[in-house]
RNA sequence: CGCGGGGUAGAGCAGUGGCAGCUCGCGAGGCUCAUAAUCUCGAGGUCGUUGGUUCGAAUCCAACCCCCGCAA
């Protein structure tokens, strides 16, 4: 609780707008960075991030700045160095942060970042946990460096996983974890208070940004039960598992629902009623 | 005008001009020590809406409403 702490803030999603929340209620934030506007859903409308449609309103009268800049140039740099603000909070942003930017707050840039580092570096370290079958993960408060996902570690904290994890499910429990002990950390960071711990640069182990095809499988040779259990869980909401049958795309969900084109989701027996001669019988 | 799939019984689906069906569920009963087992019987539908074509429309045509997948 120090609002004489400015903080800008960088996150797009809307599983970050709790963090962005907590920073506000706790420190000065005076500014927010975003992903731009981007043309979403059936329409195509041209729609703002969750952080900036979520980002707590009036803005401009509590002197709150917000930007979604294209790119992290010069000028967008000149910009936020006008905030004067004293440390920068990066949560799933969606840029890379160039070095112009991190070096213009007084304390550096803190990344959160959710794993255990220096394991599962980079894009995708929830799904990578749950891919994996691991029992614990957990989430990392760092300070960037131009390296991804490479800086010291402020702060980590252990999380374990159950076999009904989804990546939604464990995101949310990670951003639950993650905002007090931000909350606590900042003001010790300030204070010169943290150690800041280099990371085993020989235990790094990394993960790519998952893509649509990470999702799919083949109906003709599918994985093992156990395995399509993990891709399910780890691609929920998104790419979801995946498959193409007679033609169609069909989905699998959580909770053993499946859902094909241009159909509504369905329990998988219900499912195997109205086509019998659907391939996987049960998912379990 | 971004591309595409779909709306039929409570659920999942078949039916593409000639009496509205299948599987499951639901109800009653039989057999069972018993049963998510099995057998018999049964209820449950203005086939998304409106209009058109036709002797006859779930089915063909037009418009509209709603749901969904892709793409981003």
């Amino acid at each position: 609780m120090d609002k004489s702490i400015k903080i800008v803030f960088f996150g797009t999603p809307a599983f970050v707008v709790p963090i962005l929340e907590a920073l506000e209620e706790n420190f000065q934030v005076v500014g927010i960075v975003t992903g731009p506007d981007q043309k979403i859903g059936r329409k195509q409308i041209l729609t703002p991030s969750a952080v900036a449609t979520n980002a707590r309103r009036p803005l401009a009268a509590q002197g709150v700045t917000l930007h979604k800049p294209e790119r992290l140039d010069n000028e967008a740099a000149l910009e936020l160095k006008k905030l004067n603000a004293d440390l920068f909070i990066v949560a799933a942003y969606g840029k890379i942060i160039p070095q112009n930017v991190l070096d213009i707050p007084k304390f550096g840039v803190i990344n959160i970042h959710y794993s255990l580092l220096p394991k599962y570096r980079g894009a995708s370290p929830i799904q990578a946990a749950i891919l994996n079958g691991d029992k614990t993960s957990g989430t990392s408060i760092m300070q960037m460096d131009i390296k991804l996902d490479h800086g010291p570690v402020l702060a980590t904290k252990e999380i374990s996983l159950s076999n009904t994890d989804t990546f939604e499910s464990l995101n949310t429990k990670m951003t639950q974890e993650t905002i007090p002990l931000l909350v606590d950390i900042i003001p010790q960071f300030i204070a010169g208070k943290v150690d800041l711990k280099p990371q085993n640069e020989e235990e790094a182990t990394f993960t790519k940004i998952i893509n649509k095809e990470d999702g799919y499988f083949d109906i003709g040779n599918p994985p093992t039960p156990e395995k399509l259990d993990r891709m399910i869980r780890a691609y929920y909401p998104w790419p979801n598992a995946w498959t193409k049958w007679n033609g169609k795309i069909v989905k699998f969900f959580p909770g053993e629902l499946v859902q094909m084109e241009g159909k509504n989701p369905a329990k998988l027996a219900d499912f195997l009623r109205g086509y019998p001669d659907f391939p996987i019988k049960n998912l379990n």
